[in-house]
DNA sequence: ACCTGAACACCGTTCAAGT
DNA sequence: ACCTGAACACCGTTCAAGT
C-alpha cells in the first residue's frame, strides 16, 4: 500500500539498469554522453529515463552516491592519522574519484557553488573532510596557516582536470607539487 | 587580379566583423557559444561565418593569433631575466591568457596532442617557451631536474581552468603553490 | 505507478542557389 | 568570390496517451 516500502518491481529494475548503463556511458564518453543512449542500451524510452532522474545532474548524483560514501568513510578514517600522510592520501583518493568521467571534475567544481545541485551536498562533506586534513596539518606545523579546505578541494578537481589532459602520472606529479607548496616545516628540514 | 592580394572587401569586413563578435560572445558565454549567434550579431547568415572558418577551433585560432603573438614576445625576453622570476611571471600572463574564456584552457590541453588543432602551433610554442624558462632554473639550481616545459604547459591550463571555478586570487594563489614545489634551494634558505 | 515515443527546441554544419 | 538561408542531423526535455 505504501509507495515507498512497495515499488514497483519493474521500476526498480529499470532504475538499476539506467544507473549500470549510465556508468558505461559516462565511462566511455564523459558525463556529457547522450541521455538517449543510455536509456537505449537499458532498453527503456528516454521518457522513462526522466521519469527516474529529472536531468543529467540528479543520473549523475544517483550514480556516484555509493562511492561517495566510500570516500567519505575513507576521509573520516584519515582525519586520525599523521597529517601530511593522511592530506595526500585523501587528495589522492578524491582526484581518483573525481576522474571516474570526464567532465566530472567540472561538475564536482560548480556543484560546491551551486546549492541547487545534486552534487551540493557531497561537494560540501569533501570540503569539510579536507579542511580538517589542513587543520590537523596547521596545527602539526607543517602545513601553512593560510591554506583551507576549499583550497584543497579546488586543487582535487583541478587534478582530476588535469588527468584528462595529460597521463595520471604527470598529473598526479603536479598535484604532489601543489601539496608541496601547501606544506612546510617538512621532517628532513 | 590576385584574389590574395585583392580580396572583396566586403569579405574583409564580415570577416572582422565575425571576429569581433566571437569575442564579444566567447568573454560572455564561453568557447561553446552559439555560433548562429555569433553570425546574427555580425549581421551575416551562418553561412558566411562557416565560409571564413570552417568551424570553431579555426574561428578560435583566428581570433587568438594575435595575443598569441604578443604572448610568444614576452615569454622570449622573459628568457633573458632570472629564472625564478622569469618563471613566475610567464606563468601568470599564459594562466590569464588562457582564462580569457570559459573552456578555452581545455582546447589548448587539448591542441598540444592534436596536430591538425588550429591552436597546436601556439600551444608547441607555449611549452617550448616553458621548456627554455625551466631549464634556465634548473641550471640555475632553482628548480627540481625532472620539471619539463610540458609540466608548465599542464600547470597554465589548470590553473585557467581552475580559475573558471574559483576566484582568480584562489587560482592564482595555488598556482603560486604549485610553482613553490617545482622550485627549490629558494634564496632565504 | 510507471512506461512509451512523438513532438518541440536548440544548435552545428552543409550546400544549392543567388549576386 | 562571396553571400544567403533552407535543410538535415543530433540531442535534451516535455507530455499526452497508454498499461
Amino acid at each position: 500500500m505504501n509507495p515507498t516500502r512497495r515499488p514497483r518491481a519493474d521500476g526498480r529494475r529499470n532504475r538499476e539498469r539506467l544507473l549500470a548503463e549510465a556508468d558505461v556511458m559516462f565511462r566511455e564518453r564523459g558525463v556529457g554522453a547522450p541521455l538517449d543512449g543510455v536509456a537505449r542500451r537499458a532498453g527503456v524510452a528516454i521518457g522513462t529515463l526522466y521519469g527516474h532522474f529529472p536531468d543529467r545532474r540528479a543520473l549523475l548524483g544517483a550514480l556516484l552516491r555509493d562511492r561517495n560514501e566510500a570516500l567519505f568513510i575513507a576521509g573520516e578514517e584519515l582525519t586520525s592519522q599523521p597529517p601530511e600522510a593522511a592530506l595526500r592520501r585523501w587528495v589522492g583518493l578524491v582526484v581518483e574519484h573525481a576522474a571516474t568521467y570526464q567532465g566530472l571534475a567540472a561538475m564536482l567544481a560548480d556543484g560546491a557553488d551551486d546549492e541547487a545541485s545534486e552534487l551540493h551536498a557531497s561537494c560540501a562533506r569533501m570540503t569539510a573532510i579536507s579542511e580538517h586534513l589542513v587543520i590537523n596539518a596547521v596545527s602539526a606545523g607543517v602545513a601553512r596557516p593560510e591554506v583551507t579546505g576549499a583550497d584543497v578541494f579546488a586543487l582535487m578537481n583541478a587534478g582530476a582536470w588535469t588527468r584528462e589532459h595529460v597521463s595520471a602520472e604527470q598529473a598526479d606529479r603536479l598535484v604532489g607539487y601543489v601539496i608541496d607548496g601547501m606544506l612546510e616545516a617538512r621532517p628532513e628540514s
